[in-house]
DNA sequence: GCGACAG
DNA sequence: ATCTTGTCGC
């Protein structure tokens, strides 16, 4: 309803400078589009209101001493979704656990789904979320040992054009912390705060790391550091390397 | 006016 | 996201 929201007053702008709608049928299907985006952008601006951008947890992050009784970061979650090449409405949404001590993947659960909802840019998290997290939840309700510490997430956090991305989307309503990893720069104006890192010796490209929800930029990125034996951090990687490999065999 | 716009 | 093989190098 509050309509004086900034994300709203320029998403009108956009809509109205969108190309006119020549029939009434794309009419229809443009006013229905508009007023589900207002109805997402209410989410994410409630969702907002919970959002914790520094660190909130227990655990701290291996290092080289070996000091105190304090749990230590070893459980490293990462999320990922693959498309049928075939089918662009069929996803395979993939959730794994990586353990930092030995690197191997200790945990792996995906689920193979027709999406309903389509991408656009800045509402990625509505057709992402939902499979991710009750892949989340699944593990979380059977008191899995290795439910993850820590989630990472293909796709941005508070590098977001109204500061609320996928990463912290699912932070929030998992109640987990969680990183945003970006492969591409989302153009947003304004202040959001993340980091563009080389994250191997390997390749020139970099990847785009904000902060998802109850960490700080700065533990952030020490964790993608950490777990960067490739361009991609390792969890997020062999969750997409494994949510292909679903997809290949069972389609 | 044109372009930019995670996955 | 997806369309796509070989190839150069550690």
């Amino acid at each position: 309803m509050k309509m004086s929201h900034l994300g709203v007053e320029k998403l009108w702008i956009i809509m109205n400078d969108a190309k006119e709608p020549s029939s009434s049928i794309s009419n229809f299907s443009n006013e229905f589009q508009s007023s589900q985006q207002m109805d997402w952008l209410r989410v994410q601006d409630s969702l907002k209101g919970k959002l914790i951008t520094e660190d909130d947890f227990k655990w701290r992050l291996p290092t080289r001493e070996k000091e105190g009784s304090c749990e230590i970061l070893k459980y490293v979650g990462g999320v990922d979704l693959s498309f049928s090449k075939d089918d662009s409405s069929i996803a395979c949404g993939t959730l794994v656990v990586l353990d930092l001590t030995t690197n191997k993947v200790v945990y792996e659960d995906s689920s193979i789904v027709r999406l309903h909802i389509p991408y656009l840019p800045g509402f990625l998290a509505f057709r992402e979320a939902p499979v991710l997290l009750e892949l989340l939840d699944k593990m979380k309700n059977n008191a899995h040992c290795f439910y993850p510490q820590l989630l990472m997430v293909d796709g941005n956090g508070l590098l977001h054009p109204r500061g609320f991305g996928l990463a912290c989307h699912i932070g929030v309503l998992a109640d987990l912390p969680t990183v945003g990893v970006g492969k591409n720069l989302h153009h947003v104006d304004g202040l959001t705060q993340s980091t563009a890192m080389r994250s191997s010796e390997g390749s020139l490209k970099p990847i785009f790391i904000s902060v998802g929800h109850r960490i700080s930029l700065a533990s952030a990125i020490a964790i993608v550091r950490m777990t960067c034996k490739f361009r991609v951090p390792e969890p997020i990687r062999q969750a997409d390397i494994r949510s292909r490999e679903r997809l290949r065999n069972n389609q």
